[in-house]
RNA sequence: GCCGGCGUAGCUCAGCAGGCAGAGCAGCGGUUUCGUAAACCGCAGGUCAGAGGUUCAAUUCCUCUCGCCGGCUCCA
């Protein structure tokens, strides 16, 4: 007998009934089970031994069955709808899932609430969802009689010889499972939108079009993601941007890509940068500074031109020579390095640079900041010898969690990245490398994440994440080791032994660029930037017209203390607007000037989360405002 | 680059089976002098993204270009 656990915490002994059955005499919403951990269809019957969980639709075991079931409803709805369309995939997804068809005639965006009506339909027709096995040969016969081709691909790369197919009515499909038992549990589901995609993710075969959909199992929480979506959707950095007056990016005239910072915006990212200036300084790296573009050789040298040239420009003639726009900081980093002769005492050497580049990236990969084509990195290059390496990354681990932090962020992910199948440098070099790396994380006491064989093709590296406000994960440090321009550029330094020696070089950028790292950051606040970096701290607000000249000469006192503070007042608009205003920019304090101020020399203190901490004297208004600012905090 | 969608005033958006281009907010002028998220009245504001085509007539239909959005691919 097997013993059955239900949601409800009731256990049985069963055996031979299937899972629907004993499901049916529960109230409770059960949508599959799970043999022995393996998730399976209900319909399966319960085995003679072993441990079966009933999952219900409260369990996160249930949303991913639910939503491969949706999917299906959904090539169901467009099989109905549109008879010519061939069927890929349609798996479920973190959010969602898809089902990628290949259409004679591809419907418009417009069709997807009939799509969804359809689906609907089949929802309430209740069909069955059941299992059919077929031989290779017969499920090969099959699929080419309703020409299906995809399938019949995929077909040809599966193993076995009994075939797994889905029934739903009329509606076959090659399916490994599992589902829920009936298309009536897809109660709660929404199509979001339609786009392309490879066959198989392969830019050389065929365009497809993907219906991206979610379904969850209460409508609560179906609800809950379009609040998310909506949450999403206000923090967006293409939204607040031109809002908050901080950029602008959709100028045909300037081009694609190309970020123009407004003075607001421009405030935030010059406080950050004097920030990293003031830290890199701190922790023992040079700042340097290179030109745009280079001679052609140089690029040539580093090998720019050989494998990074799909991502450069074309090249400029100057005077009947070729100059590239740099697409990378490093080579010049390493001109530096080798202007003139090191010794084993120098070491380590970190050059750092906030370096703008210029990289092509194709017109439909662009998106707001975060996928631009022209970007500064925060870009360092440590030179060292071999001995040093470690405790250099150690340093530069403690150096990106302190930026990151600062910055606002406290979730971390740490990942390794090891030898790919395309590389340079010798094996063992890399394992030396990798292990260094490895030892230097574990020393951190930071958990972390292999991936095999996603290092760059020069060295392996470590990548930091962070999670936003809303949960999403962004890739901002990148630590690298580069086995190949040190021997491109035969970098060298004498070593204690009076010998050339070859330095290890490692790239980091803490930030990632400052354009991808602003956005990420507009949305991680909703724009409501922390004091420190906020491009106007404080607002003073005149009651009425009377009160304008107290409230700039109050202006004038907090700038003199240092703080960004701008008085607002302004013939015909009342206080309640004025405060409208300043919440709607997010500006961290508003301070109030009306008769009773003026009259006591006082400001009355609001904050933009709201509270109103009533009359206060100047003084003591630009004191707690510049302390704020001045330790970087998060409280206001 | 590819598939699909989109581009109307500074912003958000109406309009268009082809017939003189509209609203709200912002701006400007005036009235009001106001106490914690939008006072009132008026004025101005447009090569309907750009170029070409079809038509008596194009913002509307067609083609191309530019830009934006959602993806695919790649990455910071």
């Amino acid at each position: 007998m097997a013993t059955v656990e239900f949601p409800n915490g009731e256990v049985v002994e069963e055996q031979g009934v299937s899972g629907l059955e004993l499901a049916r005499k529960q109230d409770t919403d059960i949508l599959a089970m799970q043999v022995d951990g393996e998730v399976c269809d209900l319909r399966d019957p319960i085995p003679a031994t072993g441990k079966v969980r009933m999952i219900g639709a409260q369990d996160p075991a249930a949303v991913e069955v639910l939503r491969h079931t949706a999917a299906h409803v959904l090539a169901h709805a467009v099989q109905r709808l549109f008879p010519d369309a061939k069927l890929a995939i349609g798996p479920a997804i973190r959010d969602g899932f898809y089902y990628d068809f290949q259409f004679s005639e591809p419907p418009g965006a417009d069709d997807l609430p009939r799509i969804e009506k359809e689906m609907e339909k089949i929802v309430k027709e209740e069909l069955p969802i059941e299992r059919e096995w077929m031989s290779k040969a017969e499920a090969e016969e099959y699929l080419r009689e309703h020409g299906e081709t995809y399938k019949q691909e995929l077909l040809g790369d599966m193993e076995g010889e009994q075939i797994s197919f889905y029934r739903q009515g009329d509606f076959v499909d090659l399916c490994r499972g599992p589902h829920i038992p009936s298309t009536g549990g897809v109660r709660h589901f929404k199509l979001m939108d339609m786009a392309g995609a490879y066959w198989r993710g392969d830019a050389e075969r065929t365009m497809l079009t993907r219906i991206y959909g979610t379904a969850f199992p209460t409508r609560d929480a179906l609800k809950e993601f379009v609040r998310r979506r909506e949450e999403a959707r206000r923090r967006d950095h293409r939204v607040l941007g031109p809002q908050l007056d901080l950029f602008t990016i959709n100028n045909e005239d300037i081009g694609a890509g190309l970020v123009l910072w407004h003075p607001k915006g421009a405030r935030v990212r010059q406080e950050l940068e004097d920030f990293w200036v003031q830290e890199h300084y701190r922790h023992g790296y040079q700042l340097v500074r290179s030109p745009h573009i280079g001679r052609a050789r140089l690029w040539e040298r580093s090998g720019h031109l050989e494998f990074y040239r799909e991502g450069m420009y074309a090249p400029l003639d100057v005077e009947g020579q070729e100059f590239y726009l740099k697409p990378m900081n490093c080579p010049f980093h390493i001109a530096i390095y080798k202007a003139r002769t090191h010794s084993w005492r120098d070491m380590p050497l970190r050059y750092a640079e906030l370096g703008t580049v210029y990289r092509y990236e194709r017109g439909g990969v662009l998106h707001a900041l975060l996928r631009v084509r022209g970007f500064t990195q925060d870009d360092a290059h440590i030179i060292c010898r071999p001995d040093q390496v470690e405790e250099e990354i150690r340093s530069t681990l403690r150096f990106a969690l302190h930026m990151l932090q600062t910055a606002g962020f406290s979730e971390f992910a740490v990942y390794l990245s090891t030898r790919p199948a395309k590389y340079v440098g010798e094996p063992h070099q890399w394992e030396l490398a990798t292990a260094a790396l490895r030892r230097a994380v574990e020393a951190e006491g930071m958990p972390y994440e292999v991936k095999e064989g996603d290092g760059a093709f020069y060295g392996p590296k470590i990548d930091i994440d962070v999670e936003d406000s809303l949960g999403r994960a962004w890739q901002l440090t990148t630590i690298q080791f580069d086995f190949n321009l040190p021997e491109r550029f035969d970098m060298s330094y004498t070593g204690e032994d009076g010998q050339a020696q070859r330095p290890y070089m490692v790239h980091r950028a803490l930030y990632g660029a400052m354009e991808r790292f602003f956005g990420i950051l507009i949305e991680h606040y909703g724009g409501a930037f922390p004091v420190w970096l906020a491009p106007v701290q404080a607002v003073v607000l005149p009651v009425s017209e009377d009160q304008i000249p107290y409230a700039e000469e109050m202006v004038a006192q907090l700038t003199a203390a240092g703080v960004r503070a701008e008085a607002w007042g302004r013939a015909g608009k009342t206080l309640r607007w004025l405060i409208r205003q300043a919440q709607l920019q997010k500006v961290p304090y508003m301070c109030i000037a009306g008769p009773r101020e003026a009259q006591e020399r006082t400001l009355a203190l609001r904050l933009r989360t709201g509270e109103d901490l009533g009359p206060q004297p100047v003084d003591d208004i630009a004191a707690r405002i510049t302390k704020v600012a001045r330790t970087r905090g998060s409280e206001l």
